[in-house]
DNA sequence: ATGTGTGAATCGCTTCACAGCT
DNA sequence: AGCTGTGAAGCGATTCACACAT
């Protein structure tokens, strides 16, 4: 009795990205030594409704106690198991600059069971020496290595301009899931998942927020 | 005439993040020689409907023209009154470590108008010392040096654990809006915008999708 | 003829409210 | 009594469809 979408019905994106936020919430509770919590209680820790947290777990089962809450470490558990983190994935990491860098021996990665397996890079100066734990390949030998290392996702880390051809490369490879730092569009097959990350992004809708706020 | 919310309804914040992606493509248009577009090109390039993006740009006023579609360049410079992108910001960031050294001298920063003023780190190791073109300094004079720089936005690239406090230490300072790399909610007054920014939760959505294909 | 701007219709997410389990 | 699980209601966001401007 997994606890995987069982009535089949399509859950919305922000229902997942709250059952992240549950799971890092529900691991400090475990870690607190608490033992059970309500809906409300969540709820209340998140910025969210009750009703919110009990609709987000019922498109995947039942698992709270009535009168009683859900149990901490139950629940994470469970939603581990729904968000795919109750067992490891071989990430590659595409662009040795910053952020790539940056993302290398990152904790929280390693924590929820991503381990960073390969480095590619397509500067010849930087192909062959080491970056923290790991060792630059060519972008040449990326389908070899792949498949070698069973990599599902791939973060890239690259400039803007050689984002698309590095996703292709990736996807020729088979990779169904990419994480983009790059500030482009991808164009990937319907079967493969891409999501944006966008720091300067987010600064805009800060900046947007601050302005609104003034013209109040 | 100044494109902000003229009709005072709100504006979704989906809305707003999408404005950041049309700037974004119109900024590229402008640079490929591009004079004009219309919804409909534009809703391709980003993968929504034409209707979309007339709507998001309605509620800032009306810059197109019948029959003729946008002017890329007036476009982009009317979006970039609407962020609040068309004024240069100030910006700290609080903590050395390697998300927040990635950040430094990021060329999309400085590129949209966000500066990177400010350095601070609580360890004693780092302060005083230079870290690519900044200075570390100790988060005991944040308060000072924020007026002094006139700081208005900050990147929180901290541990878990000083999220809170280094956040509280910034409200005090009177900044307005936090963009949070730390993976922990921050509470702060309702005058304050906070974006959280988390990548170990991008890559468990992509965990997600790729569960969720299987098992179909 | 083309393509915007926008009320109206539709869709889907969130919240309500309560039956039912512990 | 307390709190979950969930249909139904409510509401906000997206899409439709067309009048209107160029």
């Amino acid at each position: 009795m997994k606890p995987e979408n069982t009535k089949s019905q399509k859950v919305s994106s922000s229902t997942v990205r709250r059952l992240s936020k549950y799971y890092r919430t529900l691991s400090h509770l475990v870690d607190e030594g608490r033992e059970s919590v309500s809906s409300e209680q969540l709820a209340k820790l998140e910025g969210f409704t009750s009703a919110q947290v009990r609709k987000d777990l019922s498109y995947f089962g039942t698992f709270g106690k009535r009168g009683l809450g859900y149990s901490t470490s139950d629940l994470r558990k469970k939603i581990a198991a729904i968000l795919g983190i109750d067992r490891p994935w071989n990430v590659a990491l595409i662009g040795a600059g910053n952020i790539g860098t940056a993302l290398i021996d990152y904790r929280e990665f390693s924590a929820q069971g991503f381990h960073l397996k390969l480095l590619f890079d397509n500067d010849m100066n930087k192909i062959g020496k080491k970056v923290k734990s790991l060792v630059v390949k060519s972008i040449t030998d990326l389908e070899m290595e792949f498949e070698k290392e069973k990599i599902e996702i791939v973060i890239l880390a690259v400039p803007a301009e050689a984002a698309q051809s590095a996703a292709d490369v990736a996807v020729k490879a088979g990779v169904k899931a990419i994480l983009n730092f790059a500030p482009r569009n991808l164009n990937v097959p319907g079967d493969v998942t891409v999501r944006q990350e966008n720091t300067a992004m987010e600064l805009e809708t800060l900046s947007y927020a601050i302005n609104q706020r003034k013209n109040l």
